[in-house]
DNA sequence: ATGGTGGGCCACCCA
């Protein structure tokens, strides 16, 4: 089974990449962010017809945004509201018997809020959401047992934890996705399934691995001024099944790209 | 230190 994350930035103005996208790579499951439309405008009979007939979709107008396109069986489908709000940031599905598994697999999608520019919860309200959002996560995911058997989280959690998932770790340490105090409540999220970052579980950690490039910056690639943003984890007893996992590069240079390429991990289930 | 580019949508919000 191939699982894919990616955080798509407008989906019906890039549904020819996500066609490109999944006709090179094959998800059987796929996890959007920054969908940014209602769920009645979300493209579903474009996904039908690339395959993705099972669709989990928790949208709002204009911004953020999540959804799970699946060419295999949904058994159970639920959004979570965090924080209070009414963002559509969390949307999870559960494949099941109908899907070819033995036991069912839980897969989580996060768009985590980005947080705004100034790292300083005295004078920046999106920050101080972003570091509630995380608190919320952990004490949730530990309280419901979350990453109990086979499950996994995906998803654009806007945050780069490892020096090595940043262009430059002392520039950016100052800078929002980067700092101490959300790397280390980015650790209490995994800490609190526990969950297994499967990405870094396959690339070595000493090499630089990035999955954005922001807009602003010209020649994206030559400068490759990146970050890792976007993470598959997976629960303890799913990450025995990863076989391989791909960080889709090449996307960013794509014919009006998304600033994030898509990440994907295979697991050796065959459905 | 600043400003650089995108998307949604119609005055600015967000990244």
């Amino acid at each position: 089974m191939i699982l894919a994350t990616w955080n798509i930035n407008s989906v019906r103005l890039r549904l020819p990449l996500v066609e490109k996208f999944c006709l090179e790579h094959k998800p059987d499951v796929l996890c959007l962010q920054e969908t940014k439309c209602r769920d009645a405008e979300f493209p579903s009979s474009d996904f039908r017809r690339l395959g993705y007939e099972h669709l989990a979709i928790n949208g709002q107008k204009g911004y953020h945004g999540v959804c799970i396109a699946s060419r295999l069986p949904i058994e159970k489908t639920v959004a979570r509201p965090f924080c209070g709000m009414g963002d559509s940031r969390h949307v999870a599905v559960t494949l099941g018997a109908a899907a070819g598994f033995e036991n069912p697999v839980t897969i989580h999608n996060f768009y985590v809020p980005a947080g705004g520019d100034e790292p300083d919860v005295a004078i920046n309200p999106k920050f101080v959401h972003k570091l509630a959002f995380l608190d919320e996560m952990a004490s949730w995911m530990k309280a419901d047992g979350v990453a109990d058997g086979l499950s996994a989280v995906v998803g654009d959690l806007n945050i780069a934890p490892l020096e090595t998932d940043v262009w430059n770790h002392k520039a950016l340490l100052k800078i929002v996705s980067h700092t101490p105090i959300e790397v280390e409540k980015l650790a209490a999220v995994a800490a609190a399934g526990p969950w297994t970052d499967a990405v870094r579980l396959r690339v070595d950690p000493a090499v630089k691995l990035f999955s954005w490039w922001s807009y602003r910056s010209a020649d994206w690639s030559n400068a490759d001024k990146g970050r890792r943003l976007d993470h598959i984890w997976t629960s303890r007893d799913l990450a025995k099944n990863v076989v391989g996992v791909e960080v889709v590069r090449a996307a960013r240079g794509w014919e009006r790209p998304s600033d994030h390429v898509p990440v994907l991990a295979t697991f050796n289930f065959d459905v």
